[in-house]
DNA sequence: GCAGCACTGACACATTTGTGACACAACTCG
DNA sequence: CGAGTTGTGTCACAAATGTGTCAGTGCTGC
């Protein structure tokens, strides 16, 4: 399942937040900054997703919503803003299958991006890159530095909650319920496991999986 | 984040699906059955947030909705069928602030919740900035001018409510009572604790935490 | 001013607590 | 049955924290 995106927003530093959060989840995402470009766009590249601001510089959102809506069936997401309910209406009438309201958070975009998809499509590919490291969770494969890793269940799915949850500290009981449907066992077997983890996956003593003492561990990107 | 969420939900197994994924979330969550038990429930316990079936026996999900809305600005997530848009539509024009499409991932769920509270509570915010200091509380890590500083855990949350009480005097009780759920020794660890908490976010000779004598301590923004 | 007192900062130390490493046994799945 | 995986126990080490002591500083009353 291809991932393109075409992003039509006018403040650049959404825009490219936006995208980037995207590409890190696996989909390619292209940036159209008005509505006429976004309509120019959308027509040649023909996207599997558009996010479109409501508010415009040249076509408004509402307007390039309905003429692409008559155009394709291209799933379409709204970004409105938050002081103006009326216009998560006027967005669904105009044809949006989904909104979201500023100010959000990134993984919310993909979230959503995700779930239109996954309604329209069926299912999703998940990718996540984070710095050097890429998990695709359909495939089960891991990749470190371009190469490729070879990962146990157990490894995986503590891999797979902490990209997910990138930057965050996560306590042990956290991984377990995040990671595993049913877990048996101390909490301190998870230490275990990072340690295993990590002679996987660490590169020139780059640590990717810190340890918060006292609390847990946290998942940071490591740039290349 | 305080967190009690009311599901107002006919289908059982729906119900308890949600009410898992929101408890593994750390929410706290209590389902009512029926459109009228939903809305005395709600009336009782007054939760945080309500998610609410749009078709429920005795009293539907939209009257509901409205209902609610006129007695309290409680955040409301409505659960849709797949088939109408016009539904979601209802749903917003009765008051909800999102709305779901079924069928949905739990994961959805827990994020949308936590998107509502944010959005609506506005005071979800996790991370605090004063003058130079920045301390993001679920990533626990800290900048001072732009610089990342580690800390131990109880260093961070003397400092967590420090910024959390900028400009005020707070003793050496109030700082205990304040940042730890218990505590063991005499408050004169908290002078011990501050001067190593000095020592890693002073720069250039600013004062960023003040001595009061004979009260305790202050903390006021240094800017750059 | 000045003595006396209360309070705070600095520092080293011992204790407590948490984590990494590793070997081993139990378990799983082909 | 055999290879790989996983949880547990143990030990050594590292980190964090409270306490005690002492010197220095600010306040107060005379």
């Amino acid at each position: 399942m291809s991932g393109r995106v075409l992003i039509v927003e006018d403040d650049r530093r959404i825009a490219e937040w936006v995208q980037t959060y995207l590409e890190r989840a696996g989909f390619t995402a292209e940036i159209a900054r008005d509505g006429r470009a976004g309509l120019d766009t959308a027509r040649k590249t023909k996207p599997d997703l558009v996010i479109l601001d409501l508010t415009l510089p040249y076509l408004d959102g509402v307007t390039l919503c309905q003429t692409l809506r008559r155009e394709s069936d291209v799933p379409i997401i709204m970004l409105t803003a938050r002081e103006a309910p009326a216009d998560r209406i006027r967005g669904l009438e105009s044809g949006a299958d989904d909104y979201i309201v500023k100010p959000f958070e990134p993984d919310e975009v993909v979230a959503r991006a995700q779930a239109v998809l996954r309604r329209v499509h069926g299912t999703v590919q998940e990718i996540f890159t984070q710095g050097n490291i890429s998990l695709d969770e359909t495939a089960s494969t891991v990749t470190v530095g371009g190469e490729a890793v070879t990962l146990t269940q157990a490894q995986f799915a503590l891999l797979a909650t902490f990209m997910r949850h990138a930057g965050q500290v996560l306590s042990r009981d956290q991984l377990i319920e995040l990671s595993f449907d049913e877990f048996d066992g101390f909490d301190r077997a998870i230490d275990t496991q990072i340690a295993r983890l990590r002679k996987r996956i660490e590169r020139d003593g780059t640590q990717p999986i810190q340890t918060v003492y006292g609390a847990g561990y946290r998942f940071v990107a490591v740039e290349e």
